[in-house]
DNA sequence: TTGTATGCGTTATCAG
DNA sequence: CTGATAACGCATACAA
């Protein structure tokens, strides 16, 4: 008795002296049933507190309108912009939303999508964790007939519908603006090169300097400078350089622009002035510090309704046999006090 | 053929010329069954991609292991870091979390309320939304026997568990903190009084200034005021009056300080000698505006971890009866830059 | 329009 | 230890 019954149709059937499928029917609102009793049928469900058993009906009906989502953290700001995106067109649409996150870990990422394949879900949404792996878990969403959409961070090999940001364009035209803006010495802080987002982001940083007749510098570009911290410790070094750079572009994220911004007010170092600064994401904070910090606003809501929007349109409608579709957002630069010199040389 | 079937435990029985329940047992781990067989069994299994139909073992075990966890918008710091915590001990227990947002609209928190119940979650996790009305669709989640726990903003007539912020005394602390800093005429935002905290949070601004015998002024006291925008016009307008205010709590959220900050730098008036200001929430950029803010920190993310953990110690342990039981959570005061006046009087 | 019978994939009960 | 069978709650094909 650790769970107590709840009514079902039968005894709604019972109570009426009707057949369980013709509740059912009443219930679903079929065409094929008298209004009198489908009132009926709907007036007594009421009274009798009926709610519909979803495990069940689902089961019968061989799909779960359901959707599984696995991101790295759902308290960052992106990601939950994300969700948000996706929970506003999949709830209209009656769907729910199951959320795991990897916490950037490869093994708990690969739990999370077994026991989202376990519940049936029809579609599962992923951006994958830093700590990479192999992919048989993707591999096997497809498998077991589950439709997969890789939104962000993607494992570009795998053939599935992909929701991404043109990172490369994004990077070059931030680049391109710190030029623009006069800086000659442009440093690039880096994110996980096994990471497709932040090898775009590099490979946008090196176009826009080949593309000004600007030379590749080594000493100037910093692996795995993603966080706040690690942002501040990679500009004390590069600072410290002979010839220091008079630009950071922070490809990671906009923690690491801010560890920038710390060093250099620490140091007394005039922000544009001398040391230009710009972000990635459009974090709320980066339009408060002083100076506002120049980013990219990645559209993270819009984003996310694209993604529910992309399965509803093409995967729902279109049975199987679709070809796979990659959907590339531009993102948008937004540019701050952070590179707007006043003095351009 | 939408959908393709998946394979079953029929089809490894059949495989192997067993009994479908003897393979149910063997994947269920189950002591009566001969370790031959269950390696073989295992064995197939893995070989046949086979996955667990969760919706038919949950059906049948009258059991779903599912949290459903309702709250205003997910992409809101406090809860999004909430649900982060919740995830984290969720997911050790092996539940799923399902997640809906109500955009503060109370017609849609029914909505998921009642999706929620057809799920037969083991739980409901909830925060109610600003837009409040009857709360049938709270009493029909006791009525259905599922375990309801509200958090933050909750219906304190209703007989549930509830995991709270100690705001009047998070409250009472921040005033008194502005008073002992010298402050004389502390100016109050306030949030919808409808809900719960708003109300804690001005309780405890009024203790505050009677136990120091500070006068309540109704010019001082400004509803609504509750986001950036609306923080920003009650600032213009408490700064018109012929006697305003040295110091302003913000009590509703960060975003109004903030809103206040703008204003006073603005203005040309100077945070924290000539304007103290304090908000509520600890947002990540309290800590980088310039002066930085004084605010209250929630512990977001252990509280909701122990939000789960009272879900699993209390009502999963001893069955049905449990007394419910409030859990108040103390949140602390960050003092910074914004309320330390150098020159005290 | 309504009722009867069957099955969705599991697990639990009962024999063997 | 294993097999047959029923049941979880619902939805559908078919019969009436």
């Amino acid at each position: 008795m650790k769970r107590q019954k709840r009514t079902t149709i039968y005894d709604i059937a019972q109570r009426l002296n009707l057949a369980a499928s013709s509740v059912s029917r009443a219930l679903s609102d079929s065409p094929k049933v008298n209004a009198a009793t489908k009132a009926l049928v709907l007036k007594t469900a009421l009274e009798m507190n009926y709610q519909q058993n979803a495990m069940a009906s689902n089961l019968r009906k061989g799909n779960n309108p359901t959707i599984g989502v696995v991101v790295p953290r759902i308290n960052q700001n992106f990601f939950s912009n994300i969700i948000a995106g996706l929970e506003e067109v999949t709830y209209k649409k009656g769907y729910n939303l199951i959320i795991c996150q990897s916490n950037e870990l490869h093994a708990r990422e690969v739990d999370c999508v077994n026991a989202l394949i376990n519940q049936h879900v029809s579609c599962i949404i992923i951006s994958i964790a830093a700590e990479t792996g192999d992919h048989n878990h993707l591999q096997q969403v497809l498998d077991h007939h589950i439709r997969l959409i890789q939104f962000d961070r993607v494992v570009e090999e795998l053939d599935t519908f992909k929701v991404i940001n043109d990172n490369e364009r994004a990077s070059f035209e931030a680049v391109t603006h710190l030029i623009e803006q006069g800086y000659k010495r442009i440093a690039l802080l880096e994110g996980p090169q096994d990471i497709n987002i932040f090898r775009q982001r590099k490979e946008g940083y090196l176009a826009a300097l080949k593309n000004n007749g600007f030379p590749i510098l080594e000493e100037l570009m910093c692996e795995n400078a993603w966080t706040k911290e690690l942002g501040a410790v990679a500009t004390v070094q590069l600072l410290n350089l002979p010839e220091p750079p008079d630009a950071i572009f922070a490809s990671t994220s906009d923690f690491s622009a801010l560890g920038v911004l710390e060093v250099a007010t620490d140091k007394g170092i005039s922000v544009p002035d001398a040391l230009g600064i710009c972000g990635y994401s459009n974090e709320p904070f980066t339009e408060i510090t002083s100076p506002s910090i120049t980013t990219v606003d990645q559209y993270s809501v819009s984003m996310g309704k694209t993604i529910a929007n992309l399965f509803f349109q093409e995967m729902e409608v279109f049975e199987h046999s679709v070809e796979p579709k990659i959907v590339s957002i531009k993102p948008k630069l937004i540019v701050r006090k952070s590179t707007q010199r006043k003095i351009s040389s």
